[in-house]
DNA sequence: CCCCTTTAATGAAAGGTTTCAACGAGCGTG
DNA sequence: CACGCTCGTTGAAACCTTTCATTAAAGGGG
């Protein structure tokens, strides 16, 4: 921020878009900003300084609860009582102290109250992967029944990598998070369980709990493996190919299986199933493993994809229409989650759809009921999924 | 919660999938809820109980750092030593105390660091769409910046409400955020002026600060939007469409006037710019605008479409495949962001590439720069946008 | 007219951490 | 041997709110 500024022509330049001559700026040029600036993107174009502005002005001291008290000419204990439990004040008084909270600017301190009660009024939600747009809507819900508790969510983002996720619980913990939701990258986190045993609540989202861990909220993803391998089946495809990893990934497997159990059921052998395994679950493993379905032999190359989910559905998409693979002509496709991008893709997606805002509200409430309810039970809630037939599929 | 219990079977069931014959759920079925079940989705398929469930089971109330001190047998101050300024503290006390924290295990009380250092380690980010790429990745360099600080990153979703949005800030201001990173939906909102007022930084990311507003950090929007429309027009195209909405957003007011001023350079008139306004920049409202662009006579008709977001973008492009319009050959299109969505579209999108990652780390820098230095001088950064083309214009 | 009840307001304690001035011990120097 | 230093440790105060037992005042009934 330093260096930009010399350059810059007279202070107090009226322009907020005065280019300036220097382009250095703090930004340093480590490993990640370079990835950003590939073909010339990224370089500021200009730096230049609001009108009015000058060094940050110093901040007002906030007025506390005492400064309220001694403006109001009341106790402390009586501004407190007007913020908690008003009906305890009389109006006249009541309406003093809330003309000197008006005056002063008062504004609650929520460290300190956090302090006092212990805990924070905050949720959290650790999700894999917020450009996924099944979780953003996971978290729409969740916000959905924290807000009517009067509680703020905190977002926070895994990235699907284990240690993060670490990091990010043993910070929650710190803050004396109401609760903490988690789709966990790594079941075995030993976190997942500590949590619960310091005092904060932990309710597992898609996925399902095991033994004495809690409370969870899952789609059946066995059945959706299934409802989709059917859905192919009954279009009269033989040879599938399922597309997605890590195989770590609970609801990777579980998909899989289901596709499996729908072969059996149909009495095909399971080596109908060719598995394209993925590196994650991403639009661009989607591409790679199109090279790969379409470099398998005629004889063993299967007629239809069933992806694990619709990030990597879509790039299977995408290279099978580029490479002059007719969608669902000569490759029908079925991913999972049913996105907004799913339905919109030039080809729309057949997909397995799951009640995402659903999701997140009922565990929002199962981590409410298990943080206040003394009597608490955990549940291990789990939801149907739905096939959405779409052109992908039914030519 | 409640009801879903009576009918199960037998207390100490242990299979946690056990199916319950009442499908009743306190998720109650209001609106939202409603929505989700449409098509059947969403009727929760089991109830069951994880083996070894029972009451949420007593917490052990937390040790601070008193009981550390007395089971080390040195003072309070020594452990707080030990925590903040180890070097100052003999290898062997240290020793000792790490174990006793160990034994205990003690976690830090955040609440009471931010109540006594006056302000919290959490930097927040609002943002008008947590569905949209574009500010998911702007989320990432924030959090890139911010973790290598130590500062965690609360994510808070405006849904491009303004009521949502000043609750958010009322929120952090009374959490004592470090500082707030924000997309406005209103850049009206008194809020901004008042939290720096009242000591908490802000910075405003994808938007110009204005007179006095303090620092920002945005992409050239004018020139992006100029950028699009001269590739169309290089291409050949002279009647083209500018899709997007609403007009308070400067990003769509900005990318218009880039794609007028354009017109301008190429000595068109300003009519031959056609604007179909939309509701908001998401998928659905770009599917709206297809139908009124092909509904429009011949010879006005558009050849061309440049799109304010790629979700426009991308419904606008799956209903003109769908409708037999050919891109690029009857309708060549150009989003806005280069999402990672937009390369993955059957026909992929031409789209103006923006510096997110970069914005991001851009944005929190400036932020951190006005939390900890006193001479700290506002800035307005502004990056310079690209223009990728790929075959939704180029045939 | 006094006592008892109800209502309103008070003051102090507690919650866990950080900071800082002060203290004591050990050591080298004069 | 005494002085002054440094190093390691200490204890108390401060941060701001909430809670609760207590006091004071007002009102009603006997």
């Amino acid at each position: 921020m330093d260096e930009g500024d010399q350059a810059l022509p007279a202070a107090g330049a009226e322009s907020p878009r005065r280019v300036a001559a220097v382009p250095a700026q703090s930004a340093a040029p480590d490993a990640a900003a370079a990835a950003d600036r590939v073909a010339g993107a990224g370089r500021p174009a200009g730096v230049g300084r609001p009108a009015g502005a000058g060094r940050a002005m110093g901040a007002i001291r906030a007025a506390g609860i005492k400064e309220v008290a001694a403006a109001a000419e009341v106790s402390l204990g009586t501004v407190s009582n007007v913020l908690n439990r008003p009906q305890l004040v009389s109006p006249r008084t009541r309406a003093r102290v809330e003309r000197a909270m008006e005056e002063l600017g008062f504004v609650r301190n929520e460290s300190a109250r956090a302090l006092r009660a212990g805990s924070s009024r905050i949720l959290a939600y650790v999700m894999l992967d917020p450009s996924n747009p099944f979780f953003t809507d996971v978290a729409t819900g969740i916000e959905e029944v924290a807000g009517a508790a009067d509680l703020s969510v905190f977002l926070c983002n895994s990235g699907e990598d284990a240690a993060r996720e670490a990091r990010y619980l043993d910070l929650l913990l710190e803050q004396r998070v109401q609760g903490v939701l988690i789709t966990p990258v790594d079941a075995a986190n030993e976190r997942l369980r500590t949590l619960p045993a310091r005092g904060t609540p932990v309710v597992l989202v898609d996925r399902v709990a095991g033994a004495g861990e809690g409370c969870s909220v899952s789609v059946d993803d066995v059945l959706g493996g299934e409802l989709a391998a059917t859905h192919l089946l009954e279009r009269g495809h033989e040879r599938i190919a399922f597309v997605g990893g890590p195989d770590t990934l609970s609801q990777v497997r579980d998909r899989r299986d289901g596709a499996l159990r729908a072969l059996e059921r149909a009495g095909l052998p399971p080596d109908r199933l060719t598995v394209l395994a993925t590196g994650a679950l991403t639009v661009a493993e989607g591409r790679g493993a199109a090279e790969r379905l379409i470099g398998l032999p005629a004889a063993r190359r299967p007629t239809a994809a069933f992806c694990a989910n619709d990030l990597v559905a879509l790039g299977l998409l995408q290279m099978c229409v580029g490479l002059g693979v007719a969608v669902p002509g000569d490759c029908a496709i079925v991913g999972y989650d049913d996105i907004d991008f799913a339905a919109a893709a030039a080809v729309p997606l057949t997909s397995v759809r799951q009640p995402r805002r659903l999701l997140g509200r009922t565990a929002a409430e199962l981590l409410l009921d298990e943080a206040n309810n003394p009597t608490h039970e955990h549940q291990a809630v789990q939801f149907t999924p739905e096939l959405v037939a779409r052109a992908s599929t039914v030519g």
